[in-house]
DNA sequence: ATCTTTAATCCGCCTAAGCGGATATGTCAA
DNA sequence: TTGACATATCCGCTTAGGCGGATTAAAGAT
């Protein structure tokens, strides 16, 4: 009763569910490609990373400087199916679109610079 | 996407999650019904329906003095899904076990008082 | 009209939690 | 080992929201 008004709880912010969102159907992402992708600082994504994390929502991984976060796999089954609902009740929001499209871009910019 | 936070935040309460497991299933109980099964005050209970009811959870009905509660009918699809995925994983818990409990016996006092 | 009962709302209190700049930590390169 | 960069954590601030006693409001009954 108490873990699963946590997950409701885990799920009543708008900026984690954007996080969710953007990572969902992805591989990976580092905090830097979501920062600019919600257009938010820093340590406001971190914490709501850590958040989620700490949640069950998600794993992360060190590589090198960056941490890479994703979706976890075999989400708990009560987490699963609330991604589900998430995702078909907010995946074709204009927030979700435009957090989309800014990611694309930090993306497009990023890979630029690495082959500089 | 505001929306979807804001119905997330409604079941993000132990007691409200309580309140509706209590409703479900169940043709409608008045306000006095439910502060007995959860023990709670009075006001606890009316603030949370008040809450429940304008997230699109409840329908309520004045009947004399007393004030009934139900769960709506046709709830909009998303509140539907979500209705499932908490009786679900909720129905069978030990505090909706002796909410119920509590409820039967109180209804059963009442009965008799109408009967004196 | 008054009294009783039920429920909604008000009120002050308190804790949880979001915010974001500043700082600390960890990793790599030179 | 120093410097640069990415990220986590700290900090003080502020707001949201839960709590429950007290008050108000609404609906009979007498």
């Amino acid at each position: 009763m108490k873990t699963t008004a946590d997950t409701f709880k885990s799920l009543a912010d708008e900026t984690r569910l954007r996080l969710i969102l953007l990572l969902q159907g992805r591989a990976e992402l580092c905090v830097c490609d979501l920062m600019h992708a919600l257009d938010m600082p820093q340590s406001t994504v971190s914490r709501h990373l850590a958040y989620l994390k700490k949640n069950g929502w998600l794993d992360d991984r060190r590589g090198g400087v960056w941490m890479y976060y994703s979706l976890k796999r075999n989400l708990e089954p009560f987490l699963q199916a609330q991604l589900v609902l998430v995702i078909s009740s907010l995946a074709d929001s204009p927030v979700c679109k435009t957090d989309k499209e800014r990611l694309s871009s930090y993306l497009e910019t990023k890979d630029q610079s690495v082959c500089t």
